[in-house]
This record gives structure tokens, C-alpha cells and sequence, in this order.
DNA sequence: CTGAATGGATAGCGGCACTCTCTACTATCC
DNA sequence: GGATAGTAGAGAGTGCCGCTATCCATTCAG
């Protein structure tokens, strides 16, 4: 209970309707939005300011739901202090390039590229200069995700929970994408070197 | 540089060769563990505490690959302290059923399904009860990715690099991946609701 | 009228990732 | 040989972040 009043502080949850100086009443929509915060918060792994950034992007109204999206993105994609890798913007862009995209002159314009390539950069810090040849495989498999995320989301009723779907399914699907990933790797490596399952793993 | 030294204490790196009771020498393996700490850390995301452990598991000799990347993934899913809805844990198990896996008994056994599960069971709570119907076209995806990330892994040459590519595979590869499922989400969504470029999208 | 509870605001706490400082020593340059 | 600069190692201190505890005035129930 004391976290709802932070939380209330920060901005976070807006504040409920007084019925009196000392009695405020909050309605299904607070509950609601509660659990968004929880959520991005719990499994999003996302900090306070990073969340009231994602709730005002959520929150404006004038915007078509590309932009909103494109809003959210750039609010949870941390802009890393990794100090960029020339060669590997390089690879961002011959990637875009690859894909007909819009020219991506600069990187830095956008958290996402920005994201990409400074994962990129500390890939080649560490020797691997290669790692951007995975770009084309992931794309490639991630059409489908992303097409299996649009699903979901037009599945939806209304425009707020159209808008939510697209953060839940952004920010959980995240981390369950994480977690499929390991299984799948999982999977992998033991039909190729495998011996005995891998889930609980004996530790150290 | 002091934070070299904390590194050193907190036994991220192993100690440098005594030269004199004031002087230690540190050599190419030293540096190349300092990247790879700063690779996870800064790109992974990950603790202090939780480099830790994915060193311990990457150092640790006498187990098999498989047994490696298994401890590995153990190491950087955090439990997250969300409490599992029934439900959710039904979704996992019918998923896994799904998929001919091993039973799965006990979904907190590993920390990859409990990840899953908790995550499925805030979807449910914010009222995203058939967000598990996306775990089918997830896998799909994955099984594509997977499959390059093992063979990115095959490339490489000793025992060593084959298990840092791992590492770095999974934990540079999460941010990848993340970052080109955001410009996949900017695709679809433009090829569908679109309008202009989604890649600065105009924040506030 | 009294006691429990609430909203609002301020201050405090614990953890984490560093960062500073201090000591004891040594290597080096005049 | 002596002054200077530099290093290892260890403990304490710092700043931020996400809460948590306390305080006060009000107010509602009995």
C-alpha cells in the first residue's frame, strides 16, 4: 500500500477522485493501471522513469497508433552509453539497405538503431565481427513473430486496449520470446551434442 | 580504472601475475574477460552478482556444452519475485506437451519456464488471458533463429570461443534480437495502419 | 466525543555499482 | 642515495533508486 502512494507521487497512477479532503475513491481504471506499472515494472524489468515515459506515450491522445508504437519503443529501448563501432553502424545500415528501408543516414536518430548497433559494436569489441550475418536469420524469423504480435493485437476491441495490447505485447512478449528462445536452444543443442535434459541444470 | 580493481575484488577477473608485491601483469586473457564483463554488463544488462555466476558457469570445466549453455541460461533468468497464476502454469505445460518436451512437472525447476510462466501469469493478470496462443508462433520463429545461432556457434574454432560465443550468442543476441523485433513491429505496423517513418517518432 | 483510518508530505533505509582514500611498498630518475 | 611517482590491496564513502516509515491534520464510525 505504501508503494500505491509513491507510485501516486511519481505520477505514475493518477490521482483518485476526492469525495472528501481525506477519502479518495478509485475506480476500476486505477486497479487497471496499477497492473500495467506492475507489469512493466515485474517482468518489463523497466525503472520508474522509464515507465512514466511508456504511460505518457500512452497517454497521448493525438497520435496515430504507428506513432504511439514508435513512441514506446523509444521510450523502453535504453540508449546504452556503448561508444558506437563505425563498422558496425555500417552493418546496421547495410542491413536497412538489404531490407528497403528508409535510409537510415543516421543511427543515433532513433533508440532502436541506436540499440542495434551499439549491440553490434561490443559484439566486435569482443571479436565477434561477424555476428551481424544473424541479422538476415532473425528477420527473417521474427516476420513471423511480428505477424503472429499483429494478430494478436487486432484481435483486440477497443483503441485503449489496442494500445495496451501493443505494450503488454511488446514488453512481456519480450521476455517470453527470451524464454522460448532458451528452450529452443536448448532444443537445438541437444538433438546436435546432447546428453540429458536441460531445465534444471546442474549448477555451478 | 578504480572500477578494474573492483572488478578484481568482487572476482570478476582473476588476479594479475604478481611481478612484485606492487606490480601485476596482466595479459590478452585478462582484457578479453574485462570485454566480456563489460559485454554483460552493459549490453545484457546484467549484475554484478549475475556475471558472476555466468563466468562461474563458463569457468567451470569438467561439464558438457550442453550442460553449460543450460547453466548459463539458469544464470541470467532472474526468478523475478511474481507470484504464478495456476492458469499460466497449465499454459506452459500444455506448451511443452505440445512440443513432445519432457514432462515438465515442475515449472520453478528452471528458471527459464519459471520466467515463462511468471510472465504468462502478468499477462493474465492484466486480463491478456490467451497471450499463450502466441507461444506456437513464437517457437516457429525461434526454431529458425536457433538454428543460426548454432550455426554462428559451429563457426567458431576452439573450445573456448565456442563457449563465449554462447554467452555472447544469448546475451547480445537477446538485445539483437529485441531491436530488430521493434523495427519488425515498425514494418508490419506500417505496412498495415502506416504513415510515415516510424524510426524518430515524435516523443511526447 | 473518542478512536481508528486516510490523504498528503517529508524523511529515512537498504542495496548496488562504483569511487575515494589510505597504507605499505617499490621502481625510477636525478 | 634520496626524492618522486606509481601500484596493490583493502576499507570506507558516494550517489542513485525503489521503496518504507513517520508525522500531521482531517474525518468518519460508533
Amino acid at each position: 500500500m505504501p508503494t500505491i502512494k509513491y507510485y501516486l507521487r511519481e505520477g505514475l497512477l493518477p490521482a483518485g477522485v476526492l469525495t472528501s479532503p481525506n477519502q479518495a475513491h478509485y475506480d476500476e481504471e486505477h486497479l487497471r493501471r496499477l497492473r500495467l506499472v506492475r507489469a512493466l515494472v515485474d517482468v518489463g524489468g523497466l525503472s520508474i522513469a522509464l515507465v512514466r515515459e511508456v504511460l505518457a506515450a500512452i497517454d497521448t491522445r493525438d497520435e496515430s497508433l504507428h506513432n504511439k508504437l514508435g513512441a514506446v519503443q523509444e521510450a523502453i529501448s535504453q540508449p546504452s552509453a556503448v561508444e558506437l563501432d563505425p563498422l558496425a553502424v555500417k552493418d546496421v545500415q547495410a542491413f536497412f539497405a538489404r531490407q528497403g528501408e528508409t535510409e537510415c543516414a543516421d543511427v543515433t536518430e532513433s533508440n532502436v538503431t541506436h540499440m542495434l548497433a551499439a549491440a553490434l559494436s561490443v559484439a566486435r569489441l569482443i571479436g565477434h565481427d561477424h555476428f551481424h550475418d544473424l541479422l538476415d536469420p532473425y528477420l527473417e524469423g521474427l516476420k513471423i513473430i511480428a505477424q503472429a504480435d499483429v494478430d494478436y493485437i487486432a484481435g483486440r476491441g477497443s483503441r485503449d486496449d489496442v494500445i495496451e495490447a501493443m505494450v503488454v505485447g511488446t514488453l512481456i512478449g519480450d521476455t517470453v520470446l527470451k524464454a522460448v528462445r532458451r528452450l529452443a536452444h536448448a532444443q537445438v543443442s541437444r538433438a546436435v551434442i546432447g546428453d540429458g535434459p536441460v531445465g534444471p541444470a546442474s549448477r555451478n
